[in-house]
RNA sequence: CGCGGGAUGGAGCAGUCUGGAAGCUCGUCGGGCUCAUAACCCGAAGGUCGCAGGUUCAAAUCCUGCUCCCGCAACCA
């Protein structure tokens, strides 16, 4: 009856995690669900090949390996093993764990790189922007902030830098007219309007693929002052690991399993596995991948999850909690296919402790409870049915078809919520024919039996349906009521279950009901040693270690000594705000009229996202005068508003701690 | 006027394409049951479907304008 291997191969990968740091529950999320589809497609009958791994090349991987007083490799080997580590410990059945510093795939980049050149899809040019020195970067007009350094502030100036680039706009009109010919390419289809607008029809620009600014990446074998762009590196692993070939010697598996069935990737990375990774591909002369998939983020209460925040959640800490499979049916469910999904503590227990304990775990219990009570533990088919059995067989054999279809559309949350709904009926089930009831009178024991039996039919055919999604929990089921996870193909009729089975005598608890008060107590914990280990860390990287959490220490690179006539020179004013408005064209500046003794500066600042016209108005500013004006947005701006900024970029304005006249000098 | 997404009972979401009695899960309240993990089952309360106009016999859904939130904006991976 097994179909197993006859519909073909399913070759899917995940991003590569890229190795700066241990990977959240968020990062986690996108390897469990990637497994749970795996095991569901191998389940109906394909030949899965499921690769995962890490991107281990690139700049701040080397900085911040230096920072640690490590060489590269020692840092990023130890990341990939926690990352293997957590992917392992999460039941993730990948076939494959690629790391971008194999030596196969070094050497198949390479040989990309240099077919790509020869054949004349990257030339050798030159990298014009604006420079920040200290920063070492690059940055477009469309970055800086008010015309400096995003990162640090200072002065940038024009400079030039030899790069290779690829030819981007020579594909583009083909991989147009690829993505509208096939409306599945890009899923959620909201995406493609976004890589449509935004990227597409404007017409794309030539990308640069080679850096020199530092060396810890797979090295141009024929100019090796550059290293390849990890994005052409990170992106090549999904051909090179499955044994593609530059020079045409590819491997059996290549052939079997290019091009993939689907990429699953985070919503952040969209652009880079539509646009660049298919031109690429183009130019390999390559099939592009069948589906690309970038699924929401989770956040945490609703922010992105951040070591400065102390609001990372790990696997680690969930598993410890809660258990594998809760973590995973947590991400997969509370996850929804077009935006982002919140976690929470609270959340978690919640979930918890009403699906998986009151309606799976409960069920299973007093099923297996009523099995050994009024019959020993034997379940027998009697054949004595009645009208109400109906609706509940429905309910069971229809469920297979409806989480394939949910599945077919990777709408993994739904998929799950098809199963619950044969196990809520099957609470209601016990409710309609009172078991109990039945038990008391000899008379019915046929009758009893029948129900039990037509209850543990159903906990069967739900846990095989489970048992992607969770692998442990579903066999420990099936264990319970001592039998197997059933064939796919047999999912969709009731009573395989074999008469006369004895269930298990001692039903083990599948999920213990959590006590909000307790967890978040050990929550507490989890934060404070989480706290500690940042401290550490930074002081490992010779920064700073953070102070209070509201009351952080900030240090900036320290600029260069003036003297005191440089000081002298800039002329600093008090000020009064007497008129404030947003610039239109812009999203972060305030246009404020700022009187200064007896003369009005027109002043733009880049506080809307703190400060509201409104309260601007009236404030007693500190304002340097006499820097040149410049306009910002198109708007003149006469002056600066000064401002302390905190690591995650807040302002506060400075303002005098006793009322000063307006024009009263700063020195 | 850069592009895109969102706003639905206390919370999280579906429904919007293809107009036709406002739905799901959790929480709250009431009831039932006792096989079970104080679990299960039934019922109830609770929403001007962001705001303002318009089209229509009929609008959460279509059109126009507005407000607020969130992404992206191309060499930070």
């Amino acid at each position: 009856m097994c179909t197993k291997c006859n519909k073909g191969k399913y070759y899917m990968t995940t991003a590569i995690a890229y190795t700066s740091g241990k990977p959240h529950i968020g990062n986690t999320y996108e390897v469990v669900l990637a497994d749970s589809i795996a095991r569901f497609k191998r389940q109906e009958g394909y030949d899965v090949y499921f690769q995962t791994g890490t991107d281990e090349h690139g700049q701040k991987i080397q900085e911040k390996a230096e920072k640690l007083g490590k060489t590269p490799k020692e840092f990023v080997d130890q990341v990939a093993g926690e990352v293997k580590r957590i992917w392992d410990m999460m039941n993730s059945s990948y076939d494959s764990f690629v790391r971008t510093t194999d030596e196969d795939h070094e050497r198949q980049v390479t040989k990309i790189f240099k077919k790509l050149y020869d054949q004349g899809d990257i030339y050798k040019g030159a990298y014009e922007g604006m420079y920040c020195t200290p920063c070492e970067s690059f940055w477009t007009e469309s970055q800086l902030v008010d015309g400096k350094c995003p990162d640090c502030g200072r002065e940038v100036t024009p400079a030039k830098e030899e790069a290779y680039f690829f030819k981007m706009s020579k594909y583009a009109d083909r991989l147009i007219e690829h993505i509208n010919s096939h409306p599945e390419f890009i899923q959620p289809v909201s995406r493609k309007n976004e890589m449509m607008n935004n990227f597409l029809l404007p017409g794309l620009q030539d990308l640069c693929v080679s850096r020199t600014s530092f060396n810890w990446g797979v090295v141009v074998d024929f100019d090796p002052k550059h290293v390849v762009y990890v994005w052409l590196d990170a992106l090549s692993n999904y051909i090179t690991k499955i044994g593609y070939d530059a020079d045409g010697n590819s491997t059996e598996l290549f052939s079997k399993n290019w091009p993939a069935d689907l990429h699953l990737i985070g919503k952040d990375i969209i652009r880079f596995h539509t646009i660049y990774w298919p031109i690429f591909l183009m130019a390999l002369d390559l099939p592009l991948p069948k589906q690309i998939f970038g699924h929401p983020w989770l956040l945490q209460g609703g922010e992105k999850m951040s070591k400065s925040k102390g609001n990372v959640i790990y696997a680690d800490d969930m598993v410890e909690l809660f258990g594998v499979d809760a973590t995973r049916y947590f991400v997969l469910h509370e996850m929804p296919f077009e935006h982002d999904g919140i976690i929470t503590w609270e959340l978690v227990v919640e979930r918890l402790n009403s699906d998986l304990a009151n309606i799976l775990g409960n069920l299973v219990n007093r099923t297996v409870s009523m099995c050994n009570k009024y019959f020993g533990g034997v379940v027998a088919k009697t054949g004595a049915e009645e009208a109400v059995d109906k609706e509940l067989k429905e309910t069971a054999t229809a469920a297979r078809d409806k989480v394939k279809a949910k599945m077919d559309e990777l709408r993994v949350a739904d998929a799950i919520s098809e199963v619950f709904t044969v196990l809520r009926r099957s609470n209601k089930y016990i409710d309609e024919t009172e078991p109990w009831v039945l038990a008391k009178e000899e008379a019915k024991k046929d009758r009893l039996s029948e129900v039990l039996y037509n209850l543990t039919e159903s906990i069967t055919i739900a846990a095989s349906l489970l048992h992607s999604f969770l692998p442990e929990t579903a066999e420990k089921i099936v264990a319970q009521l001592s039998t197997v996870i059933r064939d796919f193909d047999n999912l969709s009729q009731f009573g395989l279950y074999e008469s006369g089975n004895k269930v298990t005598e001692q039903p083990e608890i599948l999920f213990a009901r959590l006590d909000i008060k307790e967890i978040m107590e050990k929550v507490t914990t989890i934060r404070e040693k989480q706290r500690a280990e940042f401290e550490e860390e930074q002081r490992a990287m010779g920064e700073a270690p953070q102070q209070e959490e509201d009351e952080a220490a900030i240090d900036i690179e320290p600029k260069e000594e003036i003297s005191y006539d440089d000081f002298m020179k800039m002329q600093f004013q008090v000020g009064e705000v007497i008129a404030c408005e947003a610039v239109a064209k812009s999203k972060k500046l305030l246009c404020s009229q700022v009187r200064v003794g007896s003369q009005v500066k027109q002043i733009v600042s880049g506080i809307r996202k703190y400060y509201s016209p409104e309260e601007m108005v009236g404030k007693k500013v500190m304002v340097l005068v006499n820097l040149k004006p410049a306009k910002l947005a198109g708007v003149l701006s006469e002056g600066m508003l000064l401002c302390a900024e905190n690591e995650n970029g807040e302002l506060a304005l400075l303002v005098p701690d006793k009322n000063m006249p307006t024009g009263a000098e700063i020195c």
